[in-house]
RNA sequence: GGGCGGGUAGCUCAGUCGGUUAGAGCACAUCCCUUACAAGGAUGGGGUCGCAGGUUCGAGUCCUGUUCCGCCCACCA
């Protein structure tokens, strides 16, 4: 005789790496059935999610902990389900982050990449990844993920590396990547260009300043013009009015002088300029201002540039040459006022660019760069989502997406830093490019054209890190060679991330996947909120509000952080966490862990075999069981995993423990088939929702249903582990049903007046026994 | 400037078919350490569902307007 008393406390720490242990040895993380297996079935339906990699270096935080929880639950479920579950790991080489890392821990040293140079410096960041890489993988797991570990992905992999490469060739023969100088956002102390997506603007407090441009020819007649950024007087090409101003109309096609550099750019008539603004006036600096450089195509004005990659003023800056931008700012104010150029400032709002990493100011500069040509490929992710090939949950981030797409600028896929894919261009001495898979075939077309003697150099860039992640959901299955893996598991069923990423991953996932698979990489877009803290804050350093998921699991354990995550939410809203919320979940895992320890228990002792005779309780907890599991299923179709949760959550505790658990006692105390049938239906019930738990709460329901399976009597066919045990099935409504609950809820009403009245008249508990 | 989300109990939030008396957790009050659980049980207090209209037999839920908060996008120097 098995001994089932089991401990009165739940003991989460010594359980889950138990249990996750095993069923990784189980091999229940890998899809049931294999396309590189023999048995091979390719009917059986898929379910397929590519993780959101994260970055290679990084710790765990709430956002990994609320996607692995939700992405954990959809496997789960879809496993129990029947389906060919494949959940694909992987992490993200994250070019600027990683870089940033070791340049820090070279600057500890007292050392710089530059120093070290390229080679030393790319060896020096492998190293930094194989002490570090493997930690985020080590912290999924204890969430409780079920991925299949052996299909495990790094962006940098040799398999990756090799789908960027043909990604990139296929773009570029198609004429949709080029390379030239265009306006870009340039991050003057990562040394790099970053896409318009990595830039955030930010309301500053700032100043306006008004003063005089004058007119070429003339002693005192000027255009008064006003600026944010005086150090940019020194790049202008023109001073632009409106065409119909009265005010300016006469100087149009007449020529105004520079302040201090002394040049004479012309005045010219657009539309853009706004006439209530400011003075009606507007300089024209179309290397670093992004309107200023439309403007100036439409005019066909010269391009001038002011600045180095530093930012500092550059030999177009006369004599402030050298300065910092901002350092220049004050001098050439102080020098105008000194030569009476100056009106006036007004203290201004202004829109700052700054860097998403970091948070410097960002300098839109003139630099040749790589771009993908993007409205083919937006056009048709638009197509997608139109005609219902993808949909995405909620439904209102639709019409976000759409007017992303519809608005979308090219991509600037170049990097100036070392940590990436390399771009695939190789140039002979003369600059003529040769885009191809590697160097050997690069140099076979130079060949041709130069002989055999010819030298290649490769671009020094680096491709944006989302170029690589874009092609996640196919470059993980084997793409481009056409794999078993990709032929049966794709395209992925779920895309499952942040809101926060729908236009760097997302849209190119869908861009990518639909131009080089021609298929949508995945049919659903699950959009997760944000995590917060317990009063709508974000959660940063600065406030101290962060809360750790590691600390939280060691305190609480997975199931009690995973079910606070996927109650706590609903599709695309941020929710907020406390410590307290996971406090209540952990109680309800005891409580499930008590409830299930008393059946298991109860059932072990009672007899083993009897006719089925079911009392009012044993008909209503069934036909509520029954309920739920219908409620449950519709909510699960609708992605309504927060309010199925609840509903377990409330059934469990309200329904099954404190009523039915509290009746059974009385009614296994009855003995024969009463007893009999009470310890069927407890079984039953707490199977049931065991099951039904189990994508939420993993370890504890796995653990109890364990013991569950070893206690009840002899004949029913139980499986190896829940994890992979049958889903419930939704039966329909019985007429029966109703009736039993109603009567019950009678009964349930007229115990709680008793109880009510005993409490207002304090009557003390066995002092006196109503007659009913 | 455009778009989106939110405003429901003291706090954090559910409420996705328009239908009994609007729910949960935490907090609060009273009683109870009854052999599943004190991380618990029982009972209770607490809401004009932001505001104003409208549709409807019936509105937290649908429509119009309005206000406050938050977010996203956007080229006003």
């Amino acid at each position: 005789m098995p001994d089932f008393t089991l401990p009165k406390t739940y003991d989460f720490k010594s359980t889950e790496s138990r249990i996750y242990e095993m069923w990784e040895k189980s091999g229940y993380f890998k899809p049931k059935n294999d396309p590189n297996q023999p048995g091979f079935d390719p009917s059986i339906k898929t379910f397929v999610i590519s993780i959101p990699p994260p970055n290679v270096t990084g710790e765990l935080h709430l956002g990994h902990a609320m996607f692995v929880s939700m992405e954990d639950l959809m496997i789960r479920y879809h496993r129990m389900k029947g389906y060919a579950t494949l959940w694909v790991p992987g992490s993200d080489h994250a070019g600027i982050a990683t870089q940033l890392q070791v340049e820090k821990a070279l600057a500890k040293e007292g050392t710089s990449r530059e120093k070290i140079g390229r080679e030393e410096f790319l060896k020096r960041t492998w190293q930094w990844n194989e002490k570090y890489g493997g930690i985020i993988y080590q912290q999924i797991r204890r969430l409780g993920a079920s991925c299949d570990w052996e299909r495990v992905r790094f962006t940098l992999d040799e398999g990756l590396s090799k789908s960027v490469r043909e990604g990139f060739v296929r773009l570029y023969k198609k004429g949709l990547i080029y390379r030239g100088p265009r306006l870009i956002n340039w991050s003057p102390g990562l040394k790099t260009a970053v896409s318009d997506l990595e830039v955030e603007y930010s309301q500053e407090p700032g100043t306006l300043y008004y003063f005089k441009y004058m007119v070429a020819g003339s002693q005192d007649e000027f255009i008064p013009v006003a600026t944010t950024r005086p150090e940019t007087i020194l790049g202008d090409t023109a001073v632009c009015v409106h065409p119909e101003d009265d005010r300016y109309r006469k100087y149009i096609g007449q020529k105004v002088i520079v302040p201090i550099l002394g040049r004479e750019v012309p005045v010219i008539a657009d539309a853009y300029v706004e006439r209530e603004f400011g003075t009606g006036a507007l300089k024209i600096t179309p290397g670093h201002d992004q309107n200023d450089y439309e403007i100036s195509q439409r005019h066909k004005l010269p391009m001038l540039s002011i600045m180095d990659e530093s930012a500092r003023i550059n030999e177009h800056g006369g004599p402030y040459q050298g300065l910092d931008r901002f350092d220049c700012r004050k001098k050439i104010w102080e020098d105008m006022r000194s030569a009476g150029l100056v009106l006036k400032e007004e203290a201004y709002t202004l829109t700052v660019p700054r860097s998403q990493r970091g948070g410097e100011i960002i300098e839109p500069m003139i630099s040749t760069q790589w771009f993908v040509h993007i409205q083919p490929l937006a056009d048709a992710a638009l197509e997608a989502v139109r005609d219902g090939r993808i949909t995405i949950v909620p439904e209102r981030f639709t019409k976000v997406y759409y007017n992303w797409l519809e608005n979308i600028k090219d991509w600037c896929i170049s990097r100036q830093l070392w940590w990436g894919h390399r771009v695939p261009v190789w140039y002979a001495p003369d600059g003529t490019m040769f885009c191809a898979h590697n160097e050997e075939e690069a140099t076979q077309q130079a060949r041709q054209q130069f002989g055999t003697d010819v030298h290649l150099e490769q671009d020094e860039d680096v491709l944006d890190t989302w170029f690589s992640s874009g092609l996640w959901p196919f470059s993980t299955l084997g793409w481009p060679d056409n794999t078993p893996d990709l032929g049966y598991f794709y395209p992925t069923a779920m895309m499952e991330t942040g809101y926060d990423i729908l236009f760097f991953w997302v849209a190119r996932m869908i861009m990518m996947g639909l131009e080089f698979t021609g298929e949508v990489p995945f049919q659903t877009v699950y959009l997760h909120g944000l995590i917060r803290d317990e009063h709508g804050r974000k959660m940063s350093k600065s406030y101290g509000n962060v809360i750790d998921p590691l600390i939280v699991m060691d305190e609480m354990g997975t199931d009690a952080l995973r079910f606070t995550l996927l109650v706590g939410s609903t599709p695309g809203n941020d929710m907020s966490l406390s410590v307290k919320k996971v406090e209540s979940n952990r109680n309800f895992a005891n409580k499930v862990w008590n409830a299930g320890r008393y059946v298991i228990n109860a059932i072990s002792q009672a007899p083993a075999q009897g006719n089925i005779d079911w009392s009012l309780a044993d008909s209503w907890i069934w036909a509520r069981l029954q309920t739920l599991v219908r409620d449950v299923e519709r909510l699960f179709q609708n992605y309504q995993y927060g309010e199925a949760g609840r509903q377990i959550y409330e059934f469990f505790w309200n329904d099954f423990a404190d009523w039915y658990v509290e009746l059974a006692k009385l009614q296994l105390a009855e003995g024969g088939d009463r007893a009999y049938t009470t310890a069927d239906t407890l079984i039953r019930v707490l199977d049931t929702s065991l099951r039904l738990l189990h994508p939420f709460t993993p370890y504890i329901t796995e653990e109890l249903w364990g013991y569950l399976k070893e206690a009840a009597p002899q004949g029913k066919e139980w499986g190896p582990a829940l994890i992979v045990a049958d889903w419930p099935m939704p039966l329909p409504e019985e007429d029966w049903e109703t009736q039993k609950v109603a009567d019950f809820s009678l009964m349930q009403e007229v115990v709680r007046v008793i109880r009510n009245l005993r409490a207002e008249k304090q009557v003390k508990p066995g002092q006196r026994t109503p007659a009913i």
